[in-house]
DNA sequence: TATTGTTATACTCTATAACTATA
DNA sequence: TATAGTTATAGAGTATAACAATA
């Protein structure tokens, strides 16, 4: 569903977001991984964290979390241990393959980047930014009508 | 997963558009109607279409357009009736009422608008929406690694 | 034989609730 | 009893293929 209904600007950036989604989960799955498994190890690079932050980093349900991490700890891409303070907790931690995947990862996705903002200059695309940080997208600003 | 893992421009294009996405969603459903049933809608108030060339208007699956046209037949707001000059095909038309409900889905989207983009002047979207414009979203432009 | 619309099937994603082990 | 993680189940959404009617 991609043919724009109207000139409107939501129903725009809407189907440009997701098009440019479409494109960066391409490129996320570069190394082989399914994009939210990439996704997990770029929250898992910048330090171990437990299975429960993690889950609420993501804004993903704890329960779906376990699979992407059984996924990613059979491939050696990241790694759980209990914490000993308290043995309900996982430590989850990102391993040097798991890094190297993030680097390929890192690569492709600046090259759909360039891709899909090459026709902008680096000031037009300074400008992009700042005006969609101030798109409110605050969720609790309406009231639910599905 | 909303938080942003890096601070690239296309993570926060598609994560904006998807939030943008979920608000004008929920605006489409004030009428009572799912989203797709609006859009379908939106598609069919130009004038009457055959379902073949909705679906492909709509970049849906013919098989997928079957149940939205059956809801919205069943609640008066489309109708189908058989091409005379050819039977295989059908000739959907949006009613009275669906128009009806299209006008107050459609002051529900400009109020959502309203609020999205209330922070921005009006020269100011029109920006965003040139350098939207420029976003290059062809799908063929890359290989798929999904 | 090809096309239009329909039905059936399966697969993914997600949301929820129960279950275990630890505290 | 409450919490962290896991498992099981069900629902929505989507993609594909088979099918009936017509050309």
């Amino acid at each position: 569903m991609a043919a724009l209904p109207s000139d409107r600007l939501g129903f725009l950036l809407s189907f440009r977001g997701e098009l440019t989604g479409a494109r960066i989960r391409a490129a996320l799955g570069v190394a082989g991984l399914h994009p939210r498994s990439a996704m997990t190890l770029m929250q898992l690079a910048p330090g171990a964290m437990s299975q429960r932050d993690l889950a609420a980093a993501m804004e993903v349900d704890p329960s779906q979390l376990v699979a992407i991490l059984n996924e990613l700890e059979s491939e050696g891409l990241a790694e759980r241990r209990r914490d000993p303070a308290d043995r309900r907790r996982h430590i989850v931690e990102i391993t040097e393959a798991g890094a190297g995947a993030l680097r390929r990862v890192d690569t492709a996705v600046g090259e759909a980047e360039r891709e899909l903002f090459g026709d902008l200059t680096e000031a037009e695309q300074a400008v992009l930014r700042g005006l969609l940080d101030r798109v409110v997208v605050d969720p609790a600003a309406h009231a639910c009508g599905e």
